[in-house]
RNA sequence: GCCGGCUUAGCUCAGUGGUAGAGCAGCUGAUUUGUAAUCAGCAGGUCGUCGGUUCAAGCCCGACAGCCGGCUCCA
């Protein structure tokens, strides 16, 4: 069971394997049980690696027999007898030539010996080091490489079940064979498992594919717009400007200055970005026009471009940075001007393939809180701690407790490949930038040999609530591009030098942010983000006039309120407004009228009592103008 | 892109080869109501698309598209 999944590619050590909790031993071990269950029903069935992972365990299998959910059953009716025997898992050493001789036999993730080798196990035996030693685990006549641990009788696994299959290349790799992965999840009772599924109905329940449908916050229509391209409905647009309202005001406080490019542009900015061709094939196909053929000289297109045989080529852009190093490029620019920074929201789109889209999480037009800030190597330090800060107040107005920066550097062996040639630069913005977050003692881990091309980067990963990771935002230093383009300040000694770039996107892309906060939110929205803010509701049509006074005063100072003057009692307005998540009801009866007041219900908080009707709208105001959690 | 599953009314879903159903939403009317659903009526579908098997297909077979679960990927 050796191999790792994909996400860490390095082996466990047998150090890590040591420190493995109780519950994961006990999912380690179900693996183990279900394959010898499905080896006893399919003995041809070739076994890879069965480890535990955060919610279960999976083994990956090959074998001609496609299993289906519909197999589940009788997997686990063999499984419920291997555990009802109680038998031990017996650890035995072995020698690699044991090891390998029993590969060749067939021996390995196997009942007995067949006249086919355990091909997956002898790569796997191939990956254990020289030294390391090598153990079977052995239960019945289940006989498999692993190097544990184990709970110690099958007997331990108290309660589990089989969840789904899917496919998986074998070690993680698509030039691998495509093995049948067989998830499952096991724990320590049925107390425990119930839990686990019933946490499972709840993840359902907040996902934000659901509650963005049942909230009409956006739709994907696939067959007239396409799959991955969003369309925002009005609610989800109240959102969107929220968003950037914040992102806007943030900036300007920040002294960003803002401004506005086109969503495509020439080959050639690609071309001289470094973009094309490497990252190509996930933008959207280029346009071909047949106009312009004079332009072409000083972009150093060979050949007459614009005619029949060689159209100009333009591109979607995939990221906003060529266009605003163009703007950097627009005007003369002193150190004097320096710390540039260049911000806007911009739509972006990424040709990503078919099976990545995901709701609002992965999708192929993406609106991104970018900025690219344009400083001096002496500037580089204050400038990118105010954009961690930036990041840190964010996440306190969101409420976003639990996340990691992500430092992801470059390594020796991709250089002036994966990475560009510029050794020196890169050991040197990546200490600035490893400073700035030991300085600023923020929560980060460093993964080398991820950067960008163009230089290291910082990843936020969250969490939303129902435990999905996502890379929300990102801050990126560019110490390359800036030089493909030529972009150049004098300095006071009056020569010319090339800024430094922080690309930097706190808010993500309004896509991701927001998905994300379907889910942390559950829907329920803060007052200031709610997409419906207000609803007023007149207990009888006696009381429409005066509710629409209080509208029309809340509507004036730019609260978005609605009224409900259907013929449905009062307990049917409210129901209706409690299920569409609709932040602040306020009812008005004949009482109410009579005292200039409204009774206050907040969305899943209840009755707040009946107050003058000046206090809450200045309360309402108020709550909105601080972005109140 | 790869493997598997799914696709029936706006939404959630029922319908195991014999001429399509429910609840909610919608529309119309009645009801004037005090903190999570007032009543009645109406309307709504060439069952994802195309092809095949069959006397007969929502149901069986095939192709394609989209979605879902993973894998791979993610500037």
């Amino acid at each position: 069971m050796e191999a790792d999944n994909s996400k860490q590619p390095e082996r466990k050590s047998l150090d890590d394997r040591n420190r493995m909790t109780e519950l994961e031993r006990l999912r380690h071990s179900c693996a183990h049980v279900m394959a010898a269950a499905i080896a006893k029903l399919w003995p041809d069935a070739q076994f890879a690696a069965g480890p535990a992972v955060e919610n279960g365990f999976y083994y990956d299998v090959e074998l001609e027999h496609r299993i289906t959910p519909e197999d589940f059953a009788a997997i686990e009716a063999e499984m419920k007898k291997e555990i009802k025997a109680n038998r031990p898992f017996e650890k035995v050493i072995v020698t690699r030539e044991q090891a390998m001789k029993d590969a060749q036999s067939g021996r390995l993730g196997a009942l007995g010996e067949r006249n086919i080798s355990s091909k997956f196990k002898l790569g796997n035996l191939a990956d254990i080091p020289e030294g390391e030693a090598i153990s079977y685990y052995k239960s019945g006549d289940f006989i498999d490489l692993c190097a544990g641990p184990h709970v110690m009788r099958t007997g331990n696994i108290g309660a589990y079940k089989l969840t789904s299959v899917a496919s998986a290349y074998y070690k993680g790799d698509e030039k691998n064979p495509q093995l049948q992965r067989i998830y499952g999840t096991a724990f320590k009772n049925k107390t425990e498992l119930e839990a686990y599924f019933k946490m499972i109905e709840e993840a359902k329940r907040r996902d934000h594919r659901r509650i963005g449908a049942e909230m009409g916050l956006y739709v994907i229509d696939t067959e007239y717009v396409g799959p991955g391209l969003p369309l925002w409905l009005p609610k989800g647009g109240e959102i969107v400007e929220e968003l950037e309202k914040l992102a806007k005001e943030t900036e300007f406080q920040a002294g960003y200055v803002r401004v506005k490019t086109p969503h495509i542009a020439k080959e050639v900015m690609y071309k001289t970005s470094g973009h094309l061709p490497y990252y190509a094939e996930s933008m959207f196909p280029p346009m071909e026009l047949r106009e312009g053929a004079g332009e072409v000289s000083k972009n150093r297109v060979a050949g007459p471009a614009g005619t029949e045989e060689a159209p100009i080529k333009y591109y979607l852009k995939a990221m906003n940075c060529p266009h605003h190093h163009r703007i950097f490029a627009a005007e003369p620019r002193s150190y004097r001007d320096l710390p540039l920074r260049l911000a806007e929201y911009g739509c972006c789109y990424r040709y990503e393939q078919s099976g990545e889209l995901f709701g609002l999480m992965r999708v192929r037009s993406l609106n991104m809180n970018d900025s690219h800030i344009y400083c001096t190597p002496e500037q580089f330090a204050q400038e990118f701690n105010a954009v961690n800060e930036m990041y840190l107040r964010y996440f306190k107005i969101f409420g976003i407790e639990k996340y990691v920066m992500r430092f992801s550097t470059s390594a020796p062996e991709g250089m002036g490949k994966k990475y560009v040639g510029e050794p020196e630069l890169w050991k040197q913005t990546e200490d600035m930038v490893r400073q700035v977050l030991i300085d600023s003692k923020i929560n980060y881990v460093e993964v080398p040999n991820e950067a960008a091309f163009y230089g290291p980067k910082i990843d936020v990963q969250v969490w939303s609530v129902i435990g999905r990771e996502f890379t929300l935002a990102t801050n990126q230093v560019d110490f390359a591009v800036p030089k493909r383009f030529g972009l150049t300040y004098r300095d006071r000694d009056n020569t010319d030098k090339t800024p430094l770039c922080i690309h930097r996107a706190p808010l993500g892309t309004h896509e991701r942010f927001i998905g994300f906060l379907i889910e942390h939110y559950a829907g329920n929205f803060p007052l200031w983000l709610a997409p419906q803010q207000v609803r007023v509701l007149p207990v009888t049509d006696d009381q429409i006039d005066y509710a629409k006074g209080i509208a029309k005063e809340l509507r004036s100072q730019f609260v978005r309120v609605d009224m409900d003057v259907t013929g449905d009692k009062i307990r049917g307005k409210i129901q209706k407004a409690e299920t569409e998540k609709i932040h602040t009801m306020l009812i008005v009866g004949g009482r109410e009228q009579e005292s200039n007041a409204v009774a206050v219900r907040v969305h899943g908080k209840g009755d707040q009592g009946v107050k003058p009707r000046t206090e809450v709208i200045a309360d309402i105001l108020q709550a909105i103008k601080e972005r109140r959690p």
